[in-house]
DNA sequence: GGGCTCACG
DNA sequence: GACGTACGTGAGCCCG
């Protein structure tokens, strides 16, 4: 077919794609030799969703991916330093770069690339072409170096947000219409690419200029007529390096191509071709999804064969028969499970109860899978007349006995030589733990992912089983329902629960078989085996300890708040001089910025004013609003004090445990990137302790009569973990000397003497050192201190000249991000940072989350292995240990044995990093002891 | 259910 | 005069 009228062509950025697949997906390998294929394989799914996506009326008539050939172009000639300052490769996506052209081929599109040229420069040459022989072209990539293209019949559009660019948002994001792009680009220039543009003028300005002097020509030449005159010296005397901005942004429309457009034509792809490309990749899934839809048989994988014959099936290999799955309803079927299990060694098991909340779930049944596909369900406690609200009590029929089911199952589980495979398997670990079964050995599929993919994904099963198996398992909503009428699962009617239950294990089963070899691949295996699996059983014993809890305390506290709210809503409402919900920040907002009209309010995105403590703070110093200062006052004491009660002292209560009077919460493992644990229902990582009001809830944690609470600390272990990773010899000499470490660096950077120094002078370089941990800006710890940007960077520039090391480690780590996408903590933990190499704000935060992620993850590592240890180093004392809050633990020992508690976890504490990390720097652990946690903290 | 606010390390 | 920023969490409330 010509080219012409009528005609769409659809050009697709081919290096976009590829970036894109590479940071998706974590780092694949081809089975049989080990080749890197992440990259390949998520350009070839989205290839292939390309292909499926657009097919409907509007389908392309024409179609080419086009790629980058080299990075020298004749850019290079013009300006030597264009993307010179662009990260290097990784080090495994450059050998699939080849692999991705193959890709294109074999699904049949034109593949297109040309030395000396850039992608970009090839796209506007096509639409050029496309455009002016009559046809319609849309360019699939969000780069906004191709935004000058948009307009006659040229539109882009972004695969990743499924969203078509038009001139409306190149407007939004250039202040300018596609035809002035350049001119912007010119002016403002681009520091990922290198382009110099005009010092100081971003895209706004250049915006800004650009609309009152119409177009860069004009503007250079009438640049004089400036008023402000920063702008017009720059102008003037950056004209030339302008122009050179110009000639790089411009996209070439005549760069010279041995093909014309009609060799663009769609074609169908050739199964043969496809399905040999995808079978010597090794694509297992995307093989059999494509075959299924072109409705042939894909060939045999050879070395996938060879793999099956040493490891068994592999999980994709098999399809989820929910009809396959048994349930168990005789003891001589559960026998046969036994059987199977032991002949085995292995076993996926999942608990099914009615609650998330596992001192509260009666177990309702119990799912065993033995292999990929072969799972079947036992169920124990399903009731009659699920819904309805006279349901009777009784248990349906069918169902073993539980006592006779756990008495069979116990032998299997807590034998020494079979492995109990769970997902978040300290859920079910705590169930039979209640029902005396104490489970060994386990492993946890969440938490292989997690040292796995820490950074990358979330680790929940319905997640992982749509990463991973390609498998989206049966949805528990649509078992229980939703919201109010949500039911339990003993409601759930047994046939339905034997898919869903079984499913579950299956799915388990599968994950396990896959990430067992990945852990190895990945070098994450002693990760996981150190630092996560022994963790299991010890926190699942601090969770089931729990913590007393004085309920008197709480109500009194509770009380006491509720009658100052009452109190201080009545003086708020008559400042105010009108009634208001005080709780409501969009109200209040409203009250303080329109009706007072008290300067400076700023909208949020949502159209409300911003109301947060800082903001409240700041009116209440503003001299010429006296009321607002009152008003915004009382706010934050109301605002105190409901937190407090809302959050702590009324929750609280509702969280004690009926039978045993103490609260249990529960620890996720795998819940934050970093290694440190999270605490949830009720969350005891966050009681108040900077307020003294706040801190005085800490006493209605208390110990039972004749015990006491203990609590040891970490003495400022992520600044001893900084000065050991950077290595900053002051900073060491300083921890060994037990010098005040704040006063010490005030010292160093100011030169003033510890002794006799102004307070003010050690918070400013507390701050300092805090924010080093945190990835330091300027604008950040202005903010915290509360002083003028400049002068924070002063501070900044200061510290690292002072301690250029940190500078140093801060570069490393970064560029060690860049190019790995992780980074690692001392004892080999990755956390993963998929957007360090994105463009926009998203790139500053992953920068700094990566400082931050080896400090605070090494912290983690050794407080869990301080943790992991703890158990047998006090097992010969009357003690527990109960909580963690990051660089704490809280224990409850008998009195006459507190001073021995402390001695032995102290010493597990301060020793823990080793043998596996000796650190230049000691660890030092900090103890009280007291009647209750205010006391003993 | 998202946004805001605020509690902790 | 810029996109916008200190790192990591969880919970309760308001409001559409």
């Amino acid at each position: 077919m010509t080219f012409g009228k009528g005609c769409h062509l659809h050009l697709i950025d081919g290096s976009a794609f590829i970036f894109r697949a590479y940071h998706a997906l974590p780092p694949l390998t081809r089975k049989s030799d080990g080749l890197p294929i992440g990259a390949v394989a998520g350009f070839a799914n989205m290839l292939y969703r390309y292909v499926e996506g657009n097919k409907g009326p509007d389908a392309p008539t024409h179609v080419a991916v086009i790629f980058d050939h080299s990075s020298k172009t004749f850019r290079n000639e013009i300006f030597p330093a264009y993307k010179a300052n662009r990260p290097e490769l990784p080090e495994d996506l450059r050998p699939q770069f080849p692999l991705t052209r193959d890709a294109t081929r074999a699904f049949n599109i034109a593949c297109i690339e040309t030395e000396g040229y850039e992608a970009d420069d090839i796209i506007a040459t096509l639409s050029c072409q496309a455009r002016d022989a009559g046809g319609r072209v849309t360019i699939i990539s969000s780069d906004k170096d191709l935004m000058q293209l948009i307009g006659d019949g040229v539109v882009m559009f972004d695969a990743m947000k499924n969203k078509l660019i038009d001139r409306d948002e190149v407007v939004e994001k250039f202040g300018v219409g596609p035809e002035r792009v350049v001119d912007v680009q010119s002016l403002a220039g681009d520091s990922v690419d290198n382009v110099p543009g005009a010092p100081g003028i971003g895209i706004k300005t250049a915006a800004l200029l650009i609309q009152e002097y119409g177009d860069l020509e004009t503007l250079l030449e009438r640049a004089t007529e400036i008023k402000q005159p920063k702008r017009r010296e720059t102008l003037v005397n950056f004209a030339n390096q302008i122009r050179i901005s110009k000639q790089l942004v411009m996209l070439k429309c005549d760069t010279p191509l041995e093909f014309s457009l009609d060799s663009l034509e769609v074609r169908e792809p050739e199964p043969e071709v496809l399905m040999g490309f995808l079978n010597a990749m090794e694509f297992r899934t995307l093989t059999k999804r494509i075959a299924d839809k072109l409705d042939v048989t894909p060939p045999p994988m050879v070395t996938a064969e060879a793999t099956e014959a040493e490891a068994g099936p592999l999980p994709e290999a098999l399809p989820f028969d929910h009809g396959a799955y048994e349930a168990v309803i005789d003891m001589a079927a559960l026998e046969r499970w036994i059987a199977r299990i032991r002949d085995i060694g292995h076993v996926a098991f999942d608990t099914e109860t009615t609650s998330l909340d596992e001192m509260r779930a009666d177990l309702v049944g119990i799912s065993l899978a033995v292999d990929a596909g072969r799972a079947c369900y036992v169920p124990l406690g399903h009731r009659q007349g699920g819904g309805d609200l006279f349901a009777s009590d009784s248990l349906s029929e069918g169902q073993l006995p539980m006592n006779a089911v756990l008495t069979a199952l116990k032998p299997v589980l807590e034998d020494p030589a079979i492995l109990k495979i769970g997902q978040n398997i300290k859920y079910d670990f705590k169930i039979m733990a209640r029902h005396g079964i104490h489970m060994a050995p386990i492993e946890d599929t969440m938490l292989q992912s997690y040292a796995l993919h820490a950074g990358l994904h979330n680790h929940g099963m319905d997640e992982l089983s749509d990463r991973y198996l390609n498998h989206t398992p049966i949805p528990i909503k649509s078992l229980l329902g939703g919201g109010k009428a949500a039911v339990t699962f003993d409601r759930v009617a047994i046939v339905d629960a034997v898919k869903y239950a079984a499913e579950d294990a299956d799915v388990t089963l599968r994950l396990w078989q896959r990430f067992r070899p990945a852990l190895h691949r990945a070098q994450v295996t002693t990760v996981y085996e150190t630092l996560e699996r022994p963790l299991i059983p010890v926190l699942a014993d601090m969770e089931m300890a729990g913590v007393k809890v004085d309920r008197d305390v709480l109500a009194r506290m509770s009380n006491a708040f509720a009658q100052k709210l009452v109190q201080l809503e009545e003086e708020i409402h008559e400042i105010a001089g009108t009634r208001f919900n005080v709780g409501s920040p969009k109200q209040l907002g409203e009250i303080l910025f329109d009706q007072m009209q008290i300067p400076g309010g700023e909208k949020g995105k949502t159209g409300a004013y911003a109301t947060g403590a800082e903001v409240l703070e700041d009116i209440t110093t503003l001299e010429a609003h006296p009321t607002g200062a009152q008003l915004a006052a009382r706010v934050l004491d109301w605002r105190q004090i409901s937190k407090l009660k809302s959050t702590y002292t009324d929750s609280l209560q509702n969280h004690i445990h009926p039978e045993t009077g103490r609260v249990h919460t529960s620890y996720s493992i795998a819940g934050a990137n970093t290694g440190r644990l999270a605490s949830t229902d009720p969350n005891l990582q966050n009681i108040p302790v900077r307020s003294e009001e706040g801190r005085r809830i800490r006493e209605a944690f208390v110990a039972p009569e004749g015990r006491v609470l203990v609590s040891l600390d970490y003495s400022q272990i992520e600044l001893r973990i900084l000065a050991h990773i950077a290595g900053i010899p002051a900073l060491k000499q300083a921890f060994r000397d037990g010098l005040d470490i704040h006063a010490m660096t005030a010292s160093e950077m100011f030169g003033v003497p510890v002794e006799g120094m102004d307070p003010s002078v050690r918070r400013q370089a507390k701050a300092i050192n805090f924010g080093v941990i945190y990835g330091i800006s300027g604008f950040g710890l202005a903010r915290n201190l509360r002083i003028p940007r400049a002068e924070a960077q002063g501070f900044i520039d200061r510290y690292f000249e002072r301690f250029p090391g940190i500078r140093a480690y801060m570069d490393e780590t970064v560029a060690f991000a860049k190019s790995k996408g992780y980074v690692q903590t001392l004892f080999g933990r990755k956390i993963h940072t998929p957007e360090i190499n994105a463009k926009g704000p998203g790139a500053g935060f992953a920068k700094r989350a990566a400082i931050n992620a080896p400090i605070q993850g090494t912290a983690a590592d050794v407080i869990r292995r301080a943790m992991i240890r703890m158990p047998q180093a006090i097992a010969g004392l009357d003690a527990k240990m109960l909580l963690q809050v990051h660089d704490e633990l809280l224990f409850e020992v008998a009195e006459e044995q507190a001073e021995k508690l402390t001695q032995v976890a102290r010493a597990v504490m301060e020793g823990a990093a080793d043998p596996a990390v000796h650190l230049d720097v000691h660890l030092r652990a900090d103890a009280g002891q007291g009647r209750n946690w205010a006391a003993a903290h």
